[in-house]
DNA sequence: CTGAAAGCGCTTACAG
DNA sequence: CTGAAAGCGCTTACAG
């Protein structure tokens, strides 16, 4: 490996105007001759800067740490690539690690969050991850924004008006004239959790806005798996026996809820939106792809990312930053083949 | 932040002890007193190792960068675990990088590769990824795998048994009394790509087994969009109109593509399996949760990921590790709801 | 075990 | 612009 002080004798020149030219400074005004000269010695001896050194020198490494529940979780989608392209855009590069591995005290974590190897950290929905983890991420003196309202308590957070989007998904089934409308979630995933409290707030605020009565939400975690059970066990009994309390439309806290119910009603015979009307909550393409299609409410998921990393960039370089609820892109309802008109 | 010295000085300890500590050394003995004292010390200052200094020192970063063709491809999950399975088992950490951003000249490739930041590179899906990337990725001295056997020209990679795979999906549909297969794929992705015509060998192989002519390949992308294209234009109509060149049952590339396929079919009123049976490859959380569930072939998606990095870790070390097929875990049918006999 | 020292490859003042 | 130098925080010989 070629070192910069090679470069600056094959060009004939000193190894600050080299460390000038390769971070393009403009307080040092070099001839176009010693830029070329510079530039074909870089060329010809394929030099690339080690940048732990300049690491070690400067103090920053323009990584950022992201840290998320589970890789794969397709709601995620959206949020990474509004995390890359404001990384790209801040001049940062991402290091991704999933929560399951970041169990307390887990090498992974160390590294990931050791004081030297990276810049900032965002984490996405804090409540997937254990309180040794988070208190392991918070106290490190790093700048840490939390993709998430849950973590109020000093930390930086930016986070989706969920309250606001569950209204907006209550609000398309009240429209089309359902009165008996199911709330689907609730399970917290930690103590901390007051997401789906909020989430069931917009739920409440919508049927009271036209007069209807809230029903009690039906509990359920936010797997596929669950939102199977859960529609299996306390909602197609009562559809199928045309029971009168039986309801007529779902809003499901998460399209990933969603899919499980969807499937739960096709193998129960329960027709959709033949019988019951299910809308979910921020739907992914594959939600869009499977049929029946998924009505959803869209949000603004790669705004949450690309802002998040905005906010961190400044919290870095010293700014203040307020915490707060992206408002400014409001929720959508996106109608698809899996809700109807009563 | 407090450095070594520090703690070294708090310890009452030389420098080179608290090093050997932290490296947990063997080669240094130190009393059991000595080791106590060094681990307060570390404590209370809460001291972490600047590891951009012990890589400029060691030349090693224990980084591993990981470039996938996009973040969202939900074949990758299980690669992905693997990969992160396999880097913490062998020291290291991830950097992930999207194909996407990483067009030829592009900063994050820059940064992630940059020789002083990653030990070695693997990536999956090299057809997914430009020349200028790839020339530059190959061209930099860093060990580089490729998970993929399309770039066998000197570089090192580890890859699937695609033909074998798409045989058993083919056997499966034969067993099942089909005669009339049609094998859905074959739109290169890129010119050097020769995946797909292996994959259509593996077909050609199960039905010549059994005496069954191979018919041409439906020639269709990987996106479900283009599945759902393919399926429309060149296979609805003729079931439809129940012609006797309409196939009985269809093979597809990709449980990507062959989730617009089963769209298709829905939207185009052909039954599933009734009308035409279908079996995927290699699916996915999803496909096994989406109604009706996708008959599928499974593949080794997990070990490829981490005996990936058990190769690359190899590489690094200076070892030499032959490139090759992943045959000691064979594809397995698991045959779900769109597959039937005739 | 200790302690003083060299050096990894840069960046950053600093005197010319 | 140049050139010699300090120093970032470690690891690694090396003499005691």
């Amino acid at each position: 490996m070629a070192t910069l002080k090679e470069v600056a004798k094959a060009a004939g020149v000193s190894m600050p105007i080299v460390s000038a030219y390769l971070r393009g400074s403009t307080s040092i005004r070099m001839s176009a001759d010693t830029r070329r000269r510079v530039a074909t010695a870089i060329e010809e001896l394929g030099y690339t800067p080690n940048l732990a050194t300049r690491s070690l020198r400067t103090a920053r490494t323009n990584v950022l740490a992201v840290v998320v529940p589970e890789l794969d979780n397709p709601a995620l989608t959206d949020v990474l690539r509004g995390i890359y392209d404001g990384a790209t855009r801040h001049g940062y590069v991402i290091m991704l690690g999933d929560a399951v591995q970041l169990t307390s005290g887990s090498q992974t974590l160390q590294h990931l969050l050791s004081q030297s190897r990276v810049d900032g950290v965002i984490v996405t929905r804090s409540s997937a991850l254990d309180e040794g983890v988070l208190s392991g991420v918070a106290g490190r003196g790093l700048p840490v924004v939390f993709l998430d309202n849950e973590s109020t308590d000093g930390h930086h957070w930016l986070a989706l008006d969920d309250a606001d989007g569950i209204r907006v998904a209550t609000e398309h089934l009240v429209e089309l004239g359902h009165e008996q409308i199911d709330f689907f979630g609730g399970r917290d995933i930690s103590p901390r959790s007051s997401m789906t409290k909020l989430r069931y707030a917009g739920y409440i605020a919508a049927l009271q806005a036209h007069k209807l009565a809230p029903r009690p939400p039906v509990i359920c975690g936010q797997e596929p798996e669950q939102g199977y059970e859960a529609f299996s066990t306390m909602v197609a009994p009562r559809v199928v026996q045309r029971r009168r309390d039986a309801p007529t439309a779902l809003v499901v806290n998460n399209a990933t809820t969603a899919m499980g119910v969807l499937a739960a009603a096709y193998d129960a015979g329960v027709a959709i939106p033949g019988d019951v009307s299910v809308i979910g909550y921020h739907g992914t393409a594959v939600t869009a792809m499977a049929r029946p299609r998924m009505s959803t409410v869209r949000m603004p998921m790669y705004e949450l990312g690309s802002r998040g990393v905005a906010m961190l960039d400044k919290i870095i370089g010293g700014e203040f930053m307020p915490s707060g609820i992206l408002e400014d892109i409001p929720p959508k309802a996106i109608a698809r083949d899996t809700t109807a008109s009563p």
